[in-house]
DNA sequence: AACGGTCAGCAAGTTCTGAT
DNA sequence: ATCAGAACTTGCTGACCGTT
């Protein structure tokens, strides 16, 4: 018999296999090349939550979960009314740890803190478990809710965070739910009494959750899968079933699109393709080019006035300005004083982009970000509007013109870039490697607790990140021009 | 997590084709 | 002229993609 967290139970209700590896292989875990969002915005948002009971006591978890348990049962044998962070329990071999739990009188109150902004259906499950337990232990629970982020939340400033949570009452379904909790809990115990469960690939092992052995339960059997086919999902799983691993085998017939014929011939032949097409569209943007890309951050907890959870704010813009003669220069905008950096951020902006000149960027994201700015800057309104009709997306054009076999289906900049500037690649730049780090960067800059030196290294590593992610847009543009070669990799026509 | 987009796959509607 | 069935459009939806 084993001890299992909540976690766990949740695993086991996914898969069993997954349940069995994670306890019985621990550090097998083959992590997924698509690569989990790295945001950790439960810390933020459970800080905020404790906040709304000032009475409340944490208590502490020192890598000790017995004495978690002791203070517990501590606590709970005075006497009176209190409120509980982390409350540790455990009852038929589960051991759950509850966000908040309140005694008024007779009766215990549970909530838990969510940071999504909605109520999923594998939450009840969740609190399910954590019920179940705590009710085990003796504690009769008179209202079970959950709370999530309202990202129609707008913060008023001042550290009032009134209002930041949807909260739900879960009561009657969860002590309904409750029931099953013993038989999840058996069918774990049985998973992890006998050898590795035989489960096959399947829908679970994406929903709710990626699960982390992925790549150990369905191994890539082939250098070119048929999964490589962009939006080709239920393609591939026929493919699959009728026993094609690689997209080479695959006859040319079963494959429709102009764009999955294309990822199929240049995977066969090994070579990139560049259609004149792309040459033909850059020739009708004139001088000078504007080369563009944002950096914004997000907050679960707003932090400025005026912002809503997870709102993406702007705070860094990169441009490389290139003249008819092929000459660059370099304009940037970083802000780093920790206050709310977007009026700056489109004021500069506006002035250095002037008032003609295409504005090439990679993805729709900048247009995203300004239409954002016009909702919040009215007055900027025209101008925004302005900048958003010069813009040129060159990922649109990559994916009709251009493929590379390396590019293993994708034309996300990340997978490009390597196949026309490989020199572009991480040396020369610091701990900033990719939108994800950015926002880390930008974090740790205008936290008060980062020390000068640490904030001065993190600001030259965020401007070299992103004075390099424009270069990359001049070098794919020249590329497409015919204006660069390339050594190294095997391009033809 | 949010946003803004594309695309495959399906269903229903419409036009075309060829036999009677 | 009529009609069945093929072939083509159109519209919708949910999965997928890429950015931070």
């Amino acid at each position: 018999m084993y001890f299992l967290s909540k976690s766990k139970v949740m695993s086991g209700l996914q898969c069993p296999r997954r349940l069995w590896l994670e306890v019985k292989r621990p550090g097998w875990m083959h992590f997924s090349d698509r690569a989990e969002q790295s945001f950790e915005f439960g810390h933020e948002v459970g800080a905020v939550a404790r906040q709304l009971f000032p009475e409340g006591v944490l208590i502490g978890f020192e890598g000790e979960l017995s004495s978690a348990l002791a203070e517990t049962g501590h606590l709970l044998n005075r006497a009176g009314d209190m409120t509980l962070f982390e409350a540790t329990f455990q009852h038929g071999r589960v051991l759950v740890r509850a966000d908040v739990l309140s005694r008024r009188g007779e009766g215990f109150h549970l909530v838990e803190v969510k940071a999504s902004t909605s109520l999923k259906p594998h939450y009840m499950n969740d609190v399910a478990i954590q019920a179940w337990v705590i009710e085990g232990a003796g504690l009769p629970l008179k209202t079970i809710q959950l709370w999530h982020v309202d990202n129609a939340f707008v913060y008023p400033g001042g550290g009032d965070y009134r209002g930041l949570f949807a909260r739900h009452d879960l009561t009657e379904e969860v002590l309904e739910l409750m029931k099953q909790v013993p038989a999840w809990a058996a069918g774990c115990q049985k998973a992890l009494s006998g050898g590795e469960p035989a489960i096959e690939v399947g829908k679970q092992c994406r929903d709710p959750h990626d699960c982390p052995f992925l790549d150990y339960c369905e191994p890539v059997e082939a250098e070119y899968p048929v999964s490589i086919l962009p939006h080709g999902g239920a393609l591939a799983g026929r493919l699959r079933m009728e026993g094609y691993k690689d997209l080479r085998d695959v006859p040319q017939d079963r494959l429709g699109t102009e764009r999955h014929l294309r990822v199929w011939r240049v995977t066969r032949r090994g070579l990139a393709e560049l259609d004149e097409g792309a040459a033909k569209d850059l020739a009708t943007l004139a001088y000078p080019r504007y080369y563009m890309d944002f950096e914004t951050v997000q907050f679960a907890v707003p932090v400025w006035p005026g912002t809503r959870p997870y709102e993406q704010l702007p705070f860094q813009w990169s441009c490389h300005i290139e003249d008819q003669n092929g000459r660059l220069e370099h304009r940037e905008f970083l802000d780093t004083e920790g206050q709310a950096p977007m009026r700056r951020f489109a004021e500069t902006l506006i002035e250095a982009l002037g008032d003609k000149g295409p504005i090439l960027v990679y993805s729709n994201y900048e247009r995203t970000v300004l239409n954002q700015l016009r909702k919040r800057f009215p007055d900027l309104e025209d101008r925004l509007v302005a900048i958003i009709t010069r813009l040129f997306d060159l990922h649109p054009l990559a994916k009709d013109y251009y493929y590379h076999p390396a590019m293993m289906g994708s034309w996300s900049l990340k997978d490009v870039l390597p196949t026309i500037a490989p020199e572009l690649d991480y040396t020369g730049l610091g701990e900033v490697r990719d939108g994800g780090g950015a926002q880390d960067a930008y974090r740790d800059i205008i936290s008060p607790r980062t020390d000068e030196l640490r904030r001065l290294a993190l600001i030259a590593d965020l401007r070299a990140y992103c004075y390099r992610d424009t270069l990359a847009l001049v070098e794919i543009a020249h590329y497409f021009e015919g204006r660069r070669h390339i050594g190294g990799y095997p391009h033809g026509r």
